[in-house]
RNA sequence: GGAGUCAUAGCUCAGCGGGAGAGCACCUGCUUCACAGGCAGGGGGUCGGGGGUUCGAAUCCCUCUGACUCCACCA
């Protein structure tokens, strides 16, 4: 007899299962006798460990594959790193630094060798949560973004939009970033709220006519000052346009002119111009021909255009020349103001906008073709819209970085001559380029240069496009638009069928789960406490598709509450299966008593409402009906029951249950293995089965023979009188297992024989000291009735009952059935629910009618007799 | 300035066109031979306010109020 130990032990459990999947090579694809449903993973960043976002993104990803690769696709998991630039490299940077050493001191070879031995380490710990987690990645696939074929797929990609002239290379203000000293896209930048001050100045006029006064938020760019403007239409500015006034404190000299950018209501109606630090004034440069001068170093300090504040910060130099500047009485006035400021969304700091040369891609074109031609399904659905509006109104991507970390970008020049291609043209003198790509135009291309593009390899030609691609919604600006959009461009299609979409986790009380906060959650220290499929489940359990969710430790428990009531209802199989095989299960649908015929219909309803939800992602919605299937008709009642027939003499009412037990375990145990891989695979294994592992067995079958609506309802009218009596006995303080004397007056033919030849099950529920049936009853008055359809139930409990009470009782069981009747009368009687309503929804009210009817007539009758 | 989300039981959230649900918390009984992290019973909600569509609305539409998120170069 095998026998489990009396609580859940997660260690036991999780121990050494994954290297058992990775043995058996249940993680590989390849075969190609069955259709393929694929998911690329997420690349993770080689920076550190993962959080409990990558554990429900992976888990999440692990579920669809799980259940995939059970309904016998070839299911693959295709897992990777990505070498994440930016990241990556500051945190190498910080890692020397804390050693005495300066990057540029060791070169970019050296530096390189470096980072490579940091992502072979970070790899390694990567992987090891995998393991952790469960994940059923192929590594056979494995791919990291600067390997050397994702390489070709990124050089190719630039070349092509190079020559398509979708890639080109200007001066332009970018977001400059400047610890990391590098160029930022956009949407790498972080729009704060921050107190601010509007400063007001002095420009005075070179003929001393007098001054102009402006405005701004940032007085140290005024060094790189080249004009300054009001509106054409502005009658107060008129006789200014065309002279010149100094820079304040400087002896520099900038013209007055005309600009309609100018908002002649707001500020003084004067602007400074600084072309080369503001991106609206760069256009306004360029209208007028304007010099455009930086005035500060790429670390962020000031440059000699500043003269005496040379070498300062650019907000020491602020508070500085505010301070003499107050002091030489140009500046006027300083209100306070919030206002938004970029900031660096890798290294925090306040982003400058800089004039630099930089590649940018064309997105027009791009963008325009991604919201023509994308089939991509979001679920939910309201993320299209997201992706759309951001399509639609998306600037040119600056994709260079000034770093080393990355895909060097594969342009050659000499002179002022560019070669764009892989290798640099014949000939000396060439020189590449220094800076690298973006990280994210890497990531962009990861559907498909994971699989071989730009060859047209087997794996492109079998797995892609892919089918589920899922993430956060907070990188579909940065990630999900920019795969759509490349896919299309490079391969034709779209990268993927499916995309769903999650949010963000968050603590208790509902806070971002961030470094800063310290109120992160490793996933690790949730596995060693409870179990990963405690994690897993409590992660795809506890929110709905693209909805945030809060980490609380209740739930993780009620999670470790469920896993412990699965196991323990093996436990419970598995004690009466005995030496119990898989040759001995068997079912036959035509030898089944009421309950057999009740579990295997209820399974066959859940089989069907987890499958429905699974389809639609709505992991959430599936779990549920396994869950209450499992514990509340399983566990609470069939259970209970399959003791009677377990006990029984005759062989083949054991034989029967046994199977049935196993079978319904079996299927529970495959329906929750997506959400719970560990512990599922450790009872399948004590349980009769016939594959290897519970990973490659076959997903449950609805079977429709087990369809029965008729078990169903008369298990209901036994469930219905147990439920009542228990609430009798609680009600009059009946201790729970004192014998009792129980009447049922039942009239109905068929409720008499289902209750008849159940009699047992209502024994082993009730505790009577005997059940007695009659179709007629003398009144009495030490006694309480409960009035359902077709069966009424008396208790004689003698000195117990208190008529008092019972009056009330009743009375108040007259007052909801006349709440009903009056409610179903109330639709009845309107003609327009009669004619417009579906006929099964009228005759449903119809029969419920009847029925509420009697009930009534009995209830009012026995208050009579007592009365 | 645009776009979107949320408002349902004390708490956290599902449900999203046909009679209000779960988990936790709370109250009352239980050492019932799988489980006391369990079992049985119970209390608790005019589903944010107001309109509309519909035979029927927590569920669809509009509007208001309150919370949040993303996008956005007004100095």
């Amino acid at each position: 007899m095998k026998e489990l130990p009396k609580k859940y032990d997660h260690h036991k459990v999780e121990e050494g299962k994954y290297e058992f999947w990775l043995d058996g090579g249940y993680f590989k694809s390849g075969d190609k006798t069955k259709e393929p449903y694929t998911i690329v993973i997420p690349p993770p960043n080689v920076t550190g460990k993962l959080h409990l976002g990558h554990a429900w993104d992976n888990t999440l990803q692990d579920m669809i594959i799980r259940r995939k690769r059970m309904q016998g696709y070839d299911a693959l998991y295709l897992p990777g790193m990505d070498h994440a630039g930016i990241a990556t490299q500051a945190k190498i940077d910080e890692k020397l630094r804390s050693q005495g050493i300066f990057r540029h001191e060791l070169g970019r070879e050296k530096f390189l060798e470096i980072a490579w031995d940091w992502k072979k380490e970070y790899a390694g710990h990567i992987r090891e949560q995998w393991k952790a987690l469960g994940v059923s990645v192929d590594y056979d696939k494995e791919r990291f973004t600067l390997d050397e074929g994702l390489n070709k797929a990124v050089t190719e990609v630039f070349i092509h939009l190079y020559e398509k002239g979708l890639i080109y290379r200007g001066e332009r203000i970018i977001n400059w970033d400047v610890e990391a000293k590098t160029a930022l896209s956009n949407i790498e930048v972080d729009h704060k709220e921050v107190q601010g001050a509007f400063y007001y100045f002095k420009y005075e006029l070179e003929d001393g006519s007098g001054f102009l006064e402006i405005a701004t938020t940032r007085p140290e760019t005024m060094y790189g000052d080249t004009a300054l403007m009001v509106h054409p239409e502005d009658d107060r500015y008129h006789e200014y346009v065309g002279k010149r006034a100094y820079i304040p404190g400087t002896d520099r000299l900038i013209p007055v002119i005309y600009d309609d950018y100018v908002d002649m209501d707001f500020g003084t109606g004067c602007v400074k111009v600084t072309p080369a630090h503001d991106p609206n004034d760069f256009e306004v440069g360029q209208r007028h021909d304007l010099p455009m001068p930086l005035c500060m170093n790429e670390d962020g300090t000031m440059n000699h255009l500043a003269h005496k504040y040379e070498g300062m910060d650019r907000f020491a130099c602020r508070k500085a020349c505010v301070k003499d500047l107050q002091e030489a009485g140009l500046c006027t006035k300083i209100e306070q103001i919030t206002h938004n400021v970029g900031h660096s969304q890798r290294t925090g700091v306040v982003v400058e906008p800089r004039l630099s040369k930089q590649w940018f891609v064309k997105m027009e074109p791009l963008s325009k073709q991604a919201v023509e031609k994308s089939t991509v399904q979001f679920v939910p659905a309201r993320f299209e819209k997201t992706f759309l509006h951001w399509m639609d109104g998306t600037f040119d991507w600056c994709i260079s970085r000034q770093l080393w970390w990355g895909h060097r970008i594969p342009a050659w020049y000499k002179g002022d001559d560019v070669h764009v291609g892989y290798d640099a043209p014949e000939g000396d003198g060439w020189k590449q380029d220094e800076d690298v790509l973006d990280t994210w135009f890497s990531s962009a291309l990861w559907p498909f240069s994971t699989l071989g593009w730009p060859d047209d390899t087997d794996d492109l030609k079998r797995y892609y496009p892919t089918t589920t691609m899922v993430t956060g919604y907070d990188i579909i600006f940065f990630w999900v638009a920019r795969m759509i959009f490349q896919a299309l461009e490079f391969t034709g299609e779209s990268p993927f069928e499916y995309c769903l979409i999650h949010g963000l986790i968050r603590d208790a009380d509902g806070r971002k789960m961030s470094k800063s906060l310290g109120n992160g959650v490793d996933p690790m220290d949730i596995k060693e406490e409870y179990g990963m499929d405690t994690l897993r489940y409590f992660l795809t359990t506890n929110s709905a598709p693209g909805m945030d969710l809060r980490f609380e430790i209740e739930k993780v428990e009620s999670s470790w509450n469920f896993i412990n009531k699965l196991w323990n209802i093996s436990r419970f199989t598995l004690m009466n299966l005995g030496d119990f095989t898989i040759d001995d299960v068997e079912i036959d649908t035509d030898d089944l008593t009421l309950s057999d015929r009740w579990i295997l219909a209820r399974l066959y309803e859940t089989i069907n409402e987890t499958d429905y939800n699974y389809e639609k992602f709505e992991f959430g919605e599936a779990a549920k009906s396994v869950h209450s299937f499992s514990w509340d008709d399983f566990a609470s009642w069939y259970v209970e029951v399959s003791k009677i027939a377990l006990q029984s003499d005759d062989e083949a009412t054991v034989k029967r249950t046994k199977s049935i037990l196993a079978y319904v375990l079996l299927d529970i145990m495959k329906l929750l293995h997506p959400f719970m891989p560990f512990v599922t695979e450790e009872i399948y294994q004590q349980l009769p089965h016939i594959e290897d592992s519970i990973m490659i067995s076959p997903w449950p079958d609805a079977i429709e023979e087990f369809e029965d609506a008729q078990a169903i309802q008369d298990f209901a009218r036994i469930q219905d009188i147990i439920k009542a009596i228990r609430n009798v006995r609680a009600e009059y303080n009946v201790a729970p297992a004192k014998p009792i004397h129980i009447v049922l007056k039942v009239t109905d033919p068929h409720a008499q024989s289902v209750l008849q030849e159940n009699l047992a099950i209502l024994e082993r529920f009730t505790y009577p000291e005997a059940i007695e049936f009659v179709t007629e009853y003398s009144s009495d008055n030490e006694l309480v009735s409960i009035i359902l359809k077709d069966v009424e139930i008396i208790l004689p409990l003698g000195d117990l009952v208190d008529i008092a009470q019972e009056i009330a009782r009743l009375e108040g069981e007259l007052r909801r059935l006349e709440g009903e009747i009056k409610r179903c009368e109330g639709m009845l009687k309107n003609p327009n629910f009669v004619s417009k309503a579906p006929d099964f929804k009228v005759q449903q009210e119809r029969d419920k009618l009847a029925a509420y009817n009697e009930q009534h007539a009995t209830t009012k009758a026995r208050l009579a007799e007592l009365k």
